[in-house]
DNA sequence: GCCGCATCAATTGTATACATGTCGTTATCA
DNA sequence: TGATAACGACATGTATACAATTGATGCGGC
């Protein structure tokens, strides 16, 4: 039973990657006896999984109580989007106001990072989201931030692959976010991510509509 | 298997109001095996239950894994109340620019049948929060606060009833809110809300280190 | 007297069998 | 021919038995 070797914690690790990676798309069916089989296991710990993927949103139930990839209207795609950058916003601005000379070099060290031609954009763009939740020291918050974050990852994820012009526009408005952060300029940062997370925003939802989504 | 019959959710909701009420007191054990004799149910259901309860920060995990009512160190309590301050005020800015003029008749309503002397002032308090999140119009937000609301409750409860002139400064603070809400100052209700929270939480620590907790 | 190891008990993790409810299908009746 | 009710299959919900891990405790050696 040691931690990372329960079955329950794999299967929800593997279906949270594929969801999340668009293998598993929003309204495929999830049912617990065709996953055991798949995974080699139980129903026990797949039901498990299922359910705390239900509780973190990337899964719903339908008809039956069926488990399903969560689909999401464009109206809660929305309201999902303006709370995520809210509290990035907040996060921004927190992080102005508490982050240590330290703390601003790795910020500029992951942006640097992700200059690179060939460098993966999508990971160092969580990287640096990432380093301002821990900028702003508090638990609670980067917690929220992180489930939300998981949340939005399946309709977040294709954004770089299919608009390649959205690199270089997103990582303008990282220096901005560095820039305001540095100079301990906490409105300024909150407005530059509200900003950074409605063009995402607006970026996703064209996708969505290109696609007849 | 109607859900309203459902044996975990009767077990979770159970133990949610029983944490919640300071029945289950913070560091409390929940064995599996002694609830589910308890409940005169088999550990499945009871097993769900608490681990809903763990994915929403009521409980956490001890030695051998075993399940007990959350600790919560002060820091930690800090973060909480500051990200739950912040989220209301967030809120009740969205609710100034959004809610219409029946929201708002509703709201006043809330506060006027929270003035009765015998009015059970708790239950108009989280009517009160509620209208606003609603107000608010974005399903994400409200479900993250209620969440937070959730988690910071086993805290919450007592201050009533311990501080009874903690009632009076709280109805002030609510009638400030929906004065900037109706003139539909987002800035002003979101810095009343802060306060608001700011000073709940200061009674609370208060009340904590009476206790000698 | 103290440190280390082995054994033990208690708890959760997993597997499997059975119960129950829902939805689709079909057959029968008006 | 249409609607309705019964039937059946398939999903999840629940109960129980067994396995595995972990923290503690006691014993023995140093």
């Amino acid at each position: 039973m040691s931690s990372a070797l329960r079955s329950a914690d794999q299967v929800h690790a593997e279906l949270s990657r594929q969801i999340i990676a668009g293998q598993l798309r929003p309204g495929d069916p999830l049912a617990e006896t065709a996953l055991a089989q798949r995974f080699s296991l139980s129903r026990t710990p797949v039901r498990e999984a299922l359910h705390r993927l239900a509780s973190e949103g990337l899964v719903e139930r339908g008809p039956r109580r069926a488990f399903l990839v969560r689909r999401m209207s464009h109206a809660t795609l929305r309201d999902l989007f303006e709370t995520l950058g809210e509290l990035e916003a907040l996060c921004a601005a927190m992080a102005a106001h508490r982050m240590t000379a330290t703390d601003l070099a790795r910020l500029q060290t992951i942006l640097d990072e992700g200059d690179g031609p060939h460098a993966d954009y999508a990971a160092a763009n969580a990287r640096f989201h990432a380093a301002l939740r821990a900028g702003a020291q508090n638990e609670v918050l980067a917690e929220v931030l992180d489930e939300l974050d998981r949340r939005s990852l399946p309709w977040r994820s294709a954004q770089f692959d299919a608009r390649a012009a959205r690199i270089d526009s997103s990582r303008d408005e990282h220096r901005a976010i560095l820039e305001a952060v540095a100079a301990r300029d906490g409105d300024r940062a909150a407005a530059v991510m509200r900003g950074h997370m409605a063009t995402s925003l607006a970026v996703i939802l064209d996708m969505l509509s290109d696609r007849g989504a």
